[in-house]
DNA sequence: TTGAAAGCGGTACCAC
DNA sequence: GTGGTACCGCTTTCAA
């Protein structure tokens, strides 16, 4: 009988909805996701992996693109609407205000690439603020003496602590201040920033940028917009490992975010939510490690021996 | 007692649950889409496009990314249980035996920047076959003598029709037949066929590679691998202007894929067959434009004129 | 205007 | 095993 019954289904093409199985489960095995910029070269990755990590435990992933201005707010919330069992925040423009909704309403909530002060919300980054202070040590070590840093969005937390390693790692090695300028990790953003600092009197001879993206815009910057040779005449680091990065015209020296690592954590974080709710949020931060390019002066360059 | 309704929701965070309105409306609001590798750059750009206009449509977007290998459509059934309003393919790997049942489903699918043979779903693309052609003519302006093709994948129709269009421009203004070799859109095939090619011992003068993706690489190969000069001793071109081409340590020459408008179209294509699921279905080719930047040697140049 | 009831496509639990 | 029923959260229709 159960077999006839199975047999006339699979002929009539049935499938089970699985809409309607959710509202008695009370699981719809979406998990909600926002991602702000896809041009930044980092995101690609993390949503490809993410969604595959996602897709091998059972999960689909609710898209959803914050737009670059304003408020994504609203549109979040209709999201939630969809009953979706997790939400993954990867924009920065996404309010964390709406993570304490959220935990409200059940729904657990990690930061992917950011945190923020809400206890509502789990989180994974890299390891920013270690990475900012590796570069430092690097352009240190190299004999470099005008460190210079482009920012990202001021408000991000991702960028707030990759300076704030720079700088303790400048202080602490006895460099100067590091001059900053915003680049809001936008393409027109770092590229007026690393133009600023290029036609300052006293240009810097190094230059840490708080995205790869931002990265390899400085370089080309340097290169066509004011002729100098990278790494002779400016040193240019990133962050992320993006995989421009790599390329041979660029060879960016970088401090590597661990997306794979990354993802997997949220994801685990995840999974660990939906079982037991009541589990504590966690703050998971993943070492990277530095990654030597050409895009960088060594310490056994000549140059570096005044 | 209306406002007291309303009220009292609001006070207590009462959100409607849509996934139980999609019961008895019939309409999820949720569109599956199914995109190949994120890391061709082609595909970020009109995801976040995608995105952005069916959310402002009220869509939002149930994301399914295709396992590089073997069969994607176990996956993709999930998907369709999810009750999704519309399928949006843009992967190569997915079946397109599987438009047929959604079909039948009474789902409308759109294929994106492919094409298949069945009449059961929607296609938009590029002008795939005037692309391939517009290059040849610009490489036999240029006096190109030897021309080459790197393919992508062989079954993928976005492939197969720039080269048709390259091959039949080649033959039209009296070049030679091009030497092919499979680069498979990825990054290590694109570098053994470009590898491949100038090894050769009538090494290739001008190179079109089915997409920017691959151009790139070819370049890299080109400059990095053999110390070779574009577009002095090899021009190189692209297809589908992702963003890395413009950059200026590329300046590759490509053909245009118009993806706002591409994605626009889908969009109304699916909007269309929602509002009236017996209209017909519609191939959209649209047209796309040369874009000659640096990597490509031109008539005027002096090595032009032998 | 307000209220009650049926049904969307499943699951879960209960008798038989 | 097999069949029946209540219920998930919403919309729709029909009565009051």
């Amino acid at each position: 009988m159960r077999e006839r019954v199975l047999r006339a289904a699979s002929e009539l093409g049935y499938r089970p909805n699985l809409i309607a199985r959710s509202l008695t489960t009370r699981r719809t095995g979406m998990v909600g996701v926002a991602v702000g910029s896809l041009a930044n070269h980092l995101y690609p990755g993390m949503l490809q992996a993410l969604a595959a990590h996602l897709q091998a435990v059972g999960y689909r992933i609710l898209l959803f693109t914050a737009p670059l201005d304003g408020n994504a707010d609203p549109e979040l919330e209709q999201v939630m609407s969809y009953q979706v069992d997790a939400l993954v925040l990867a924009a920065t423009t996404v309010s964390s205000g709406l993570a304490d909704q959220c935990r409200a309403a059940g729904i657990p909530v990690v930061l992917f690439n950011r945190t923020s002060d809400t206890t509502a919300a789990s989180s994974v980054t890299g390891a920013n603020r270690d990475g900012g202070e590796e570069i430092a040590r690097l352009f240190a070590s190299a004999g470099h003496r005008r460190p210079a840093f482009i920012a990202g969005d001021p408000n991000a937390s991702t960028s707030r602590d990759r300076e704030q390693g720079f700088r303790e790692g400048c202080a602490a090695l006895g460099m100067p201040v590091p001059i900053v300028e915003v680049g809001g990790f936008s393409d027109d953003g770092a590229r007026r920033a690393m133009t600023a600092l290029l036609q300052r009197q006293e240009r810097p001879d190094a230059v840490f940028c708080a995205s790869d993206q931002m990265g390899l815009i400085a370089m080309d910057v340097a290169r066509f917009g004011f002729g100098l040779k990278v790494p002779q005449d400016v040193s240019v680091a990133g962050f992320d490992d993006a995989p421009p990065a790599s390329w041979p015209t660029y060879g960016l020296t970088t401090y590597v975010q661990p997306i794979l690592p990354m993802v997997e954590a949220a994801v685990s974080m995840i999974l660990e939510q939906l079982a037991d709710p009541t589990a504590p949020q966690r703050r998971v931060v993943l070492p990277g490690r530095l990654i030597v390019r050409t895009s960088c002066r060594l310490p056994s360059d000549p140059e570096s021996q005044p």
